[in-house]
DNA sequence: TTGTATGCGTTATCAT
DNA sequence: ATGATAACGCATACAA
C-alpha cells in the first residue's frame, strides 16, 4: 500500500506538497498538482484517513444507528444518509440496535472513539442517556424531541389526522390505532393525533398493543385487533400493517372488506396487496437532511438546538372502504379506485389518490 | 481529553506502561495495572482508537458494501454481517453501491485505510478489480465466485431446477426468466439453471431483461413478459417478482390465473399478496458467516481461498398454479394450499410448502 | 517486570 | 510556491 513518501519520491516533491495537493490544491501550482495527482493515480496511492484523523482530529466519519435495518422505513432512511454522507467526504459507520436501549448504547460507546457525530434514528435511550452522550459527540435525533439537540421530526400527526377523518367520512364509528413501542416518540405522535381526532369526531378508539414494529408483531396482534371490534385500524406503521394483513387472511378475513386499514411510511404501501392507505414520510430525505444537520452543527455552521420538521401527507389507496354492516355514506371515488390511473397520484389538503389498486383476483388457489 | 502521556505523569510510570494495562495486562505486575487502571478512571482516559489503528495496523473495523441497501434481501444480510461483526468487537462501516461498479470502487479506496477487511455482497466489479482489490486488503465476496479468494456462495441451482420442474408438473410448457444484472454471478447461476432444466423438460424457454433488481424494473418489464407468450415465470428475486405482480394487476390480470410467478430470496416472500412461492436463501446466516469468514483469514486462521456454499430450497406458496387454458395434469395438492397450515412448512427433497395462501377477497375495490 | 526509543502516515508550523 | 520538521497518541522491539 503506498504511502504519501512513495508518491512523494517518485514525483520527486516533498511530502507536504503531495499533502497539499490533496488537502489545499489553492496553494499549490497548476502543474505540480496535476503531477502529483497523476503520480498518486498511478501508483494507487489514496491518502490514509486514519493517520489524516490523528494528525488533525478529525475522523471524517459519523455513526447511523436505527432500531431495526430490516424495516424498509430505516432502509430508504439509511440509504439518503449514507449517501449524503459520502458526498461530502464521510464514511459512515452502520450500527443496529435490535429496538434495545441496551444495545444502543454499547455502539454509541464504542463507535465513539472513532467516529465525529451521530445520527440516532428513533432512539430508544431515555432522554437523560442521549443528553449524556449528547455531551460527548455532537449528535442529531429523527424522530426524537429532546429540546436542545439538533433533530428531524416527521410529523406523522396531520397525516393521521386525515386518516382518521377519512375513515370517519366512510362510516366507520369505531377504530383502533395498533400501536408501536411505547418509548418512541413517534408512537406517542401518532396514538395521540388519532385518539385526538378520534374524539372529536365521536368515534370509539382502541389502542392495541404490539410488542414491536414488525412483520410477525403485526401478525401476532390480530386476535386481540379482532376482539375490539372495531371496523377499522392505524398501524404505527407498513410493516405492522402488512403483518396485521397477513393475520386477517390466516383467518379468512378481508381488507378492506371486513377491517379497513392504514399504515404509516409510505414506502411498503404502493407496493404490496392490496395497496395499503398510508402516510407518506419522505424517509430517504430525512436521513440525507439530518446528514446534512449534523454536519452542519460539526462545521459550526447551525446553532445547538436547531429543529426540522417534515411533512407527511396520507395517500389513499385499496385497503380503506365503507364498513361492512353500517350503513354506507362514503363518496362513490373511494367505492370505485381501479378508475384512478396506476402510477400518479392527485394531492389536495395533505390526502393523495394511490395507484394500483385493481389487481383482478380470479384463479387464486383458495378463491372459488 | 487526557492521553496516555497524562496517565503515565500520574501513575509516576513510563507511557509503555500504561499501554500494557489496557492491550497485555499479563505482562505486568498486578498491582501496577491496579495503579494505573485507576489512575486512568479518575482522569477519565480512554484509549485513542484512531491512535492504536494507525500504529497496529488494525482498525478493529470492517466493512460491507452491498449493492442496494434498500433490497430486503441485503438487508437481511446487513444484519445478520453487523450482529456477528460486532459480537467479535469490530466495528462495521456501510456502503451502499447502488448497483454501480465505479461507486463500489470508490467505496473500496476511501475505506481501505481504516479497514481491517471488507465483505462484498453481489459485487458489480470486473474480477480483475476484485482481485486488485483484494491484493490490498484480505476480502470476502458473497454470491460471486472468484477462484482463490475466500467466498460465501448461496447455491441456488437446485432451488430453479426444483421451480422448474414444479411448474413442468403443474402443465406449463414455455416459461420466461425475468433476469437480474449481467454481471451478475447470481443471475448466471440462476439463468443457467433455469435454462437447463427447461431444457431437459422439453419447456419452451426466455430471457426477459431488466435495467436492475427492483420493484420498479419488475414492473416496467412486464409488457415484454407478457409479450413472451409464456404461462409461467421465474425472477431473479422477489423485489422484481413484486414489480411484476403489480405490473400485472396494473393490467387487471391475475396471479397464478394468468400467469405462474416464482421468485428467489424468501424473506419477503411470505409477507405478499398473493404469497410468493419463492427460492429460500437463508441470507441473514449468510452474512454472519461471511463476517466469521472474513475474520477467519484476518486471525490466520482460514486459508486463502476458502469457498462456503449455502444451499436453497423451493419453498410453494400462492403464486404457481396450473396454466390456464392447457391441459391440467397437477397433483391434487397444488389446487388447495388452503389446507396447509398457515406459519409451518414440511420439507422434503428441496422442496417445501408454505402457509397464507388463502386470503379471501370479497370487498376488495374493483373486485365485484 | 518495567523503561527507552522508534515508527505508523498525515497535517501543520515554520522556514526558504 | 515549496521544503524540512515537529507533533498527533499509541504500540512494540529492544534494552535493562
Amino acid at each position: 500500500v503506498p504511502t504519501i513518501s512513495d508518491v512523494a519520491e517518485a514525483a520527486k516533491v516533498s511530502r507536504a506538497t503531495v499533502s497539499r495537493a490533496f488537502g489545499q490544491p489553492h496553494l499549490l501550482n497548476a502543474k505540480t498538482v496535476e503531477l502529483v495527482r497523476g503520480v498518486s493515480e498511478r501508483l494507487g496511492y489514496v491518502p490514509n484517513h486514519t493517520a489524516r484523523a490523528l494528525s488533525t482530529g478529525r475522523a471524517g466519519n459519523i455513526a447511523l444507528v436505527v432500531p431495526d435495518i430490516t424495516n424498509p422505513f430505516f432502509a430508504a432512511l439509511m440509504r439518503g444518509a449514507q449517501a449524503r454522507a459520502r458526498e461530502e467526504g464521510y464514511a459512515t459507520f452502520l450500527g443496529d440496535s435490535d429496538e434495545t436501549p441496551e444495545l444502543e448504547a454499547v455502539l454509541l460507546r464504542k463507535l465513539s472513539a472513532q467516529v465525529e457525530g451521530f445520527v440516532l434514528a428513533s432512539s430508544r435511550l431515555s432522554e437523560e442517556r442521549v443528553l449524556a452522550y449528547a455531551k460527548r459527540r455532537p449528535l442529531v435525533l429523527i424522530n426524537r424531541d429532546v429540546e436542545g439537540l439538533p433533530r428531524l421530526l416527521i410529523d406523522t400527526r396531520p397525516g393521521f389526522a386525515r386518516a382518521v377523518e377519512h375513515l370517519a367520512s366512510l362510516g366507520h364509528r369505531a377504530i383502533a390505532y395498533v400501536a408501536g413501542p411505547s418509548i418512541s416518540w413517534s408512537n406517542r405522535e401518532r396514538h395521540g393525533a388519532a385518539a385526538r381526532t378520534a374524539k372529536r369526531l365521536g368515534l370509539r378508539f382502541v389502542r392495541i398493543p404490539t410488542s414491536r414494529p414488525s412483520f410477525e408483531a403485526g401478525q401476532a396482534c390480530t386476535e386481540s385487533l379482532l376482539g375490539a371490534n372495531v371496523t377499522a385500524a392505524l398501524a404505527f406503521d407498513d410493516v405492522t400493517a402488512q403483518g396485521i394483513m397477513a393475520g386477517l387472511a390466516d383467518r379468512g378475513l378481508t381488507v378492506p372488506g371486513d377491517l379497513s386499514l392504514v399504515g404509516c411510511d409510505g414506502i411498503l404501501a404502493p407496493m404490496i396487496y392490496p395497496p395499503l392507505t398510508s402516510i407518506a414520510t419522505h424517509c430517504g430525505e430525512a436521513g440525507e437532511r439530518a446528514v446534512a444537520l449534523l454536519l452542519g452543527v460539526l462545521g459550526g455552521k447551525h446553532k445547538r438546538g436547531e429543529c426540522v420538521s417534515l411533512s407527511t401527507e396520507l395517500v389513499i389507496r385499496g385497503t380503506t372502504a365503507a364498513p361492512k354492516i353500517s350503513g354506507r355514506k362514503a363518496s362513490p371515488r373511494s367505492a370505485s379506485p381501479r378508475k384512478t390511473s396506476p402510477r400518479k397520484a392527485s394531492s389536495c389538503n395533505g390526502v393523495q389518490r394511490g395507484g394500483r389498486a385493481k389487481l383482478s383476483l380470479e384463479g387464486i388457489p383458495g378463491k372459488p
